[in-house]
Formats: C-alpha cells, structure tokens, sequence
DNA sequence: ATAATTGCAAACACTTTGCACCTGT
DNA sequence: ACAGGTGCAAAGTGTTTGCAATTAT
C-alpha cells in the first residue's frame, strides 16, 4: 500500500497480507487481533482496517444488530458495482447487470441521490436459503439460524 | 396494543403515541425519551421499542457506523421499502417506488435473490452533499464533514 | 530530523441487566 | 395478591482517542 506521506510497517503490512490470505471471507476487528500472533495492539488493529476500508482494499460490513461488531473482508473487485449478501449464508453475489446501473441512474434523477456501491451491500436470501426457510415455515418450525454466516 | 399477559402502562402508551404522531419519522430511542416530557426512563424506552418491534408495530433500522444509535419508525403498513441513507449529512430516504420494487423483482428473478428491504441501507450522497462534494473538488479543498446526520 | 505509527489506558456511545420498588389486573 | 412493569445504577458491547514512546522515511 504505497501511499505518499504513509510509512509501511509491519503491522500494516500483516494486517493487510491477513486479508490478502483469505479473500471472500469476513472477519471482525477481534478475529483479526487475535489471528497476528506477533502483537498488535487492537487499537492498531482498528486504526489499520478503517484506512483500508477508506483506500478500497478492505469492505466494511456494519453490524446487523446491537453488539454485534462489523466485518471487514477484501474488496472483492476494484471496479464499483453493487453486491448482495445472503443473511442466512452469507453468500456473495456481484451485480452488474444493466438493470442494477438502470436502478443506480433512476435514484439519482428521481430520488436525488447518487449512489454510492462500493459502500452498499444489499441483504436478502439466495435462491437456496429463501427456500429452506419456506420449507421450514410450511412445516411450522423455525427456520435454523445458523449464524455461521461467514463468506463465500 | 392490547396482548394478555400484559400490562398497560403510562409509559408504554406515551411511546406507542409518540411514533403514531410521527409516521415515516425515524427516531433514536434517545430521542423518544427526550421528547416525553414526563420522565420516562432509558431503560424502560429501550424495552419498550424493542418489545414493539417485535410486535411489528415498530421498525428498527440498525446503526450503519459504529456509535451511531439504532432508529425505530412506525411500521406504516406491513409492506416494506428500501432506504438510502446521505454518507455525509445521514439524511434518509424512503423509496417506495414501483422502480425500486421492480429492482426488487429483477433480483428474485434473475439473481435468484431475495431481497430483504428491512435489513438493507442503500448508501449514497443526498443531492445537497453531493453538489458540496462537487464544489470542493473542483475548489480542490476538502469536503467538510459535518456529521449532523439525523434522519427524516 | 521529523512526520507517521504504535499501543496502553481511559473515554465513548449505545444498549442491556440486576434488582428493589411500583402498578395494572 | 401477584405477574408484569419501571428505573436507577452498574455492567457490557464494540470502537475511538489522548498521549508518550517508537519507528519509517
């Protein structure tokens, strides 16, 4: 990460090869500190993913409920385009489809708002989960919260 | 909110009116304990929102950054919408368009993805941010950030 | 040399919980 | 009477900040 007026130390630098290691997959501020054997500091920890997350190499995920804490993943692409995630699987999808574009242009001349993708995520189900929970649903049970939504 | 097994109660009655003065408004529970005049305490908003949301009489919509406070509006009718949120000012945006919900359908249909308007913040810049934005840029200084974000 | 970075401890903002006391039924 | 509700104070999250010491350039 070779910025100018930025020095690379080996924090940085095993932070940022930490998520080079395991591209798709998500991890918390706390995972990270505690997968750098060598010491860094939480603080360091949290100072580093922000300023990744401001220069593009990392995503940032925001907790889906209290207590919860954000994860951060590699960006998948450089180039902007919307992403949805499943909130059972965790699943990633890329979406750059016209229509999505369509729908970015429309909220800008409709709604005024210019669209910001690489800071969007979108939630839903992918077709496997949404299933299983209309399976569930039919057969009266709760459908399996496995909060094991890591990535893909 | 009649449910047996429970009580009614000043407080709860004072919180269930003050989101019924304000549909489409999305408040922090700070914010519904500061506007009762009559003393009623954090702990008891705090319950009380959460205890309507899950009766669906309460949305919540989850902090995006960190420090920020959950935000509970009246559920207008059952039927959900997405919502853009100012990166800058926080300002919020309901879209219930038939352009938003025929995004909503393309993703079922060609993504094999369901979208789950609830739990998804679209992120972008409100047209105001966004010409500050353009203007600073071209002025080469700084965008000033003032994290005045509330919410409509 | 000097500007950036580190990391501890303390501060923070929001939310939840323990618990003794009140209140609706 | 008693289940349910209230609210204070204290605890608990995840994250940020002050600041002196350290390190990269």
């Amino acid at each position: 990460m070779g910025e100018r007026g930025r020095y690379q130390t080996r924090q940085k630098e095993e932070i940022a090869d930490f998520f080079r290691a395991r591209p798709e997959q998500c991890v918390s501020a706390e995972e990270v500190h505690a997968a750098l054997e060598s010491n860094v500091g939480m603080t360091t920890v949290y100072r580093a993913v922000a300023r990744l997350c401001e220069e593009g190499f990392l995503r940032r995920y925001a907790p889906q409920s209290t207590g919860e804490a954000s994860l951060y993943q590699l960006n998948p692409c450089r180039e902007s385009h919307l992403h949805i995630r499943c909130l059972d699987c965790g699943a990633l999808a890329h979406l750059s489809c016209d229509v999505a574009h369509g729908f970015s242009d429309h909220l800008m001349h409709h709604h005024g708002f210019v669209l910001d993708e690489g800071q969007t995520v979108l939630y839903g189900r992918c077709q496997a989960c949404a299933a299983r929970r209309k399976t569930c649903a039919e057969e009266g049970r709760e459908p399996v919260d496995d909060t094991a939504a890591k990535a893909t």
